[in-house]
DNA sequence: TGCGGGCTTTACACTTTTTTTACACCCCGC
DNA sequence: GCGGGGTGTAAAAAAAGTGTAAAGCCCGCA
């Protein structure tokens, strides 16, 4: 089982709980990425694209039933809630806002542990089992969030990146306007279609050998956009 | 939002709690199976394949964990576990096997509700399937629009596409004239059957080998059209 | 404070799809 | 054979959707 591990985001304001949950899971062999406020965390999801994300409740900026709603309009990543209260109203509150689980302080890094594993394992089946994704000269590195084509490095954006990863986690599948726009930039932009042109054409003028007859990134007028794989079949009925 | 009700299978052998979870979940728009054993609960998730299932770890004829790890075997539905033991082993334990989620006695309905959908919310979204109807030569994977005559990708606009699916719904039998223009153009354009005409002879054109002599896409003078069938095969890929 | 990269907005040309328009057909009763 | 309802085809005009270039904005950073 070769499998990368995990990236998950640790959104906690407090330096000594980060400090023991950053040893207690990269010791399980998870990469861990950080933010100690609401605002931070949010812009690490967008700029990051983590796999799971550990979000406490308490934090300076935001209040976290904020901060996990407006983490789902930009993401179905999975969350879970970290919080010293153990009252069933703030556990409704923060599943009902759109989070995973919920685990009270004081709680053992061995339950923590199989609970992330748990999530991970229900979200990680839908996604690509390498990390690399390569068809034809179009090579992605998921993990280092890299690009090549025809084995020189691109220079990617954020948001282009983010595109791509999208794209690849369905290919050959259309993927459509909608759930590009939601995932990319929320729920409130989802008739926003001319970022989708924009950054698509940008991705095509950095990938294609003809921008104007993509052969990788293809477009299902109407409909949404589909990233083309020649050497994997995808059968549909047998 | 077309949403079935959710289907519970409950594995619980103790009478009352039983009772008070079926009371509580029904309640909330639920329908629930019950079994009180682990062998009955089994046969239960393959003849009734129910959306999730509530588990109890204290069951008379077999442990908690080996019905857990029995049931990954069978099924990827969601499980939560019930438990009176809170201690963090049996949680571990638990959730390894498999588990989704652990909730130890006494819990409040509200929190185990919450909890369920939050289980139901993640899985409802992972869990794509795709139809594929086929007959003949003709192909159409209508998860993903795509159409397929002799094993070539047929390209197909959104307006025919939603044609053929009507057609594809009730397969080998007509579909009114009213039907179709109701259902695509709107109530107001029940009368412009020439759209039927332009169209159904489109999509002649793309899918049909002699469009002058239909095989698939049938006309049934002043009534409506019909998509023939010899064998219909509408199965799940993936 | 100015620089630069990336994001957003605007404008317009281009392509595909939908709608409109026009006409030929074919089977039937008269 | 003639005419009319219902139908099929082929083009156009109109509308919708898409691609591209460029300018302005914002924010982190020196």
């Amino acid at each position: 089982m070769n499998e990368t591990a995990a990236l998950i985001l640790l959104i906690e304001d407090d330096e000594q709980t980060r400090r023991f949950l950053k040893g207690s899971l990269s010791h399980k062999g998870w990469r861990i990425i950080e933010a100690d406020n609401g605002k931070a965390g949010l812009a690490m999801i967008k700029n990051h694209n983590p796999d799971l994300v550990i979000l406490d409740l308490g934090l300076p900026d935001m209040d976290g039933i904020s901060v996990t709603k407006r983490l789902r309009q930009l993401s179905e990543i999975p969350v879970l809630i970290l919080s010293a209260r153990s009252q069933e109203q703030n556990k409704i509150m923060a599943l009902d806002a759109g989070a995973d689980d919920y685990l009270t302080k004081p709680f053992g890094s061995g339950e923590l542990h199989a609970r992330l594993q748990a999530l991970l394992r229900r979200t990680r089946r839908t996604m690509p089992v390498s990390e690399v994704f390569v068809t034809g000269l179009l090579k992605v590195d998921l993990a280092q969030r890299k690009v090549f084509i025809a084995d020189n490095e691109v220079r990617i954006t954020p948001i282009e990146f983010r595109l791509l990863s999208i794209l690849i986690r369905q290919a050959g599948l259309v993927v459509t306007h909608r759930q590009m726009l939601k995932e990319v930039w929320g729920a409130e932009h989802i008739n926003d279609q001319h970022y989708l042109r924009i950054y698509m054409g940008q991705l095509r003028h950095k990938l294609e050998i003809n921008p104007a007859r993509p052969r990788y990134l293809m477009t299902d007028v109407g409909v949404g956009y589909r990233l083309a794989i020649d050497d994997v079949v995808t059968e549909l009925a047998q």
